[in-house]
DNA sequence: TGTACATCAGTGAACGCGCGTTCACTGATGTAC
DNA sequence: TGTACATCAGTGAACGCGCGTTCACTGATGTAC
């Protein structure tokens, strides 16, 4: 059975399962995890409320995979803003494009706050979503990749590589998640901009 | 009007509002901010589903008292874990009691994950409750004074104790996030007792 | 000190809503011969 | 090449559920006189 990759007309939609969750990405983007429900993904999807049950075992099920689809998101951002550093000197190079994910994972919680929550939800591990595998690499991969360039730069010590992915990551990702729902909510423009500042030298200093 | 505190029989409760919020951290416990339900709350404290509204505007406010108190049992975690450290040398004990509220939060986010998500939902600011305010301090000025000692203490200097709040808090929480619902989340024990480590000496390290 | 009355804090029934899920079905597609 | 048939992917109606919220009410409490 072939099919059109982009055929959405007729009886048969030919590529409903991404269809639908695409659907519950948009869902997403203004509601959060919460708004990924199965009768509203089939809606925004122009289908019957039960097709779903054809690509999907359950509305966690479809929550899942929607997840990851928010999470790939988040490190086609981090790719893109690494790949705009193109300094000359390796050294440099891989710090700045360390601090670059950096601000693209803030950045991106903070304009895209219901993909950041949705990709973080609890609901099921990302691992056992049955359909095929995203082929993007996670952003845990990506900082992997920046912290390996920086310990071939000499920019860090193979011995502490390893702790300074759950430091770099943490921090980041700790600062993200309190500008969002945590007390830091109530930051202004510019204290948000130096807590950011902060951080990131933080991570920075305790790498050096 | 005088009420018992403990007054909980009768046609009048006495102590009603309380008394649903200590069901709705018992609900959270388990459950987590979706389990904080006015009826579900309601059944918990043995009295009619529509009660609630003679203490609480709708869901969503009843929901924000349940969060600032999952928020103090933080803060009461840190603050008992910090009054347990009690080394001679103030500048010794300023830093291990910096190191002892991160483990106490991290513990908290691990062992009470229900607390620990409630605390941080995002429905609204816990400052917009009604009630009576919380008499604990925050996490926030918790780990702000054990900062404030560590500058006395001569560990930290004045002019980058503002950022130090920000770098060390943030690690911290973004930690506790990845370990509870994030791709963390599949590390097994010993691993997470590493990552624990590196966090935590990744800002002891940030701050010298 | 006693009593009428206003006020407060709870009850019970009912509303409408949107959800997840299941059922029997039907239209479209692919394939064996 | 044509046709019967199995399989797949969608439809429409219906189910039960628990929720938030509102209504008119009633029991208990406090207070003015």
């Amino acid at each position: 059975m072939v099919k059109a990759a982009d055929d959405s007309r007729g009886y048969h939609h030919g590529n409903l399962r991404d269809a639908l969750i695409e659907a519950g990405v948009e869902l997403a983007r203004s509601g959060g995890p919460n708004a990924v429900l199965l009768r509203a993904v089939s809606r925004q999807a122009g289908v019957s409320h039960n097709a779903a049950y054809r690509h999907f075992a359950d509305q966690e099920d479809l929550l899942a995979a929607v997840a990851q689809r928010c999470m790939t998101q988040l490190s086609l951002l981090m790719l893109e803003r690494m790949d705009q550093i193109r300094t000359r000197s390796a050294a440099r190079r891989a710090r700045s494009r360390l601090e670059a994910i950096g601000r693209a994972y803030i950045d991106f919680a903070l304009t895209e706050p219901g993909w950041f929550r949705t990709a973080f939800t609890s609901a099921r591990a990302q691992s056992e979503t049955g359909g095929t595998p995203e082929a993007a690499p996670s952003p845990y991969d990506v900082l992997g990749a920046a912290l390996d360039d920086l310990v071939l730069a000499g920019g860090l010590t193979p011995r502490r590589r390893a702790g300074a992915q759950y430091t770099a990551w943490s921090a980041v990702h700790g600062l993200s998640s309190l500008l969002l729902d945590g007390p830091l909510r109530e930051l202004t423009g510019p204290d948000v901009a130096r807590a950011v500042d902060a951080v990131l030298a933080g991570v920075n200093h305790s790498l050096a």
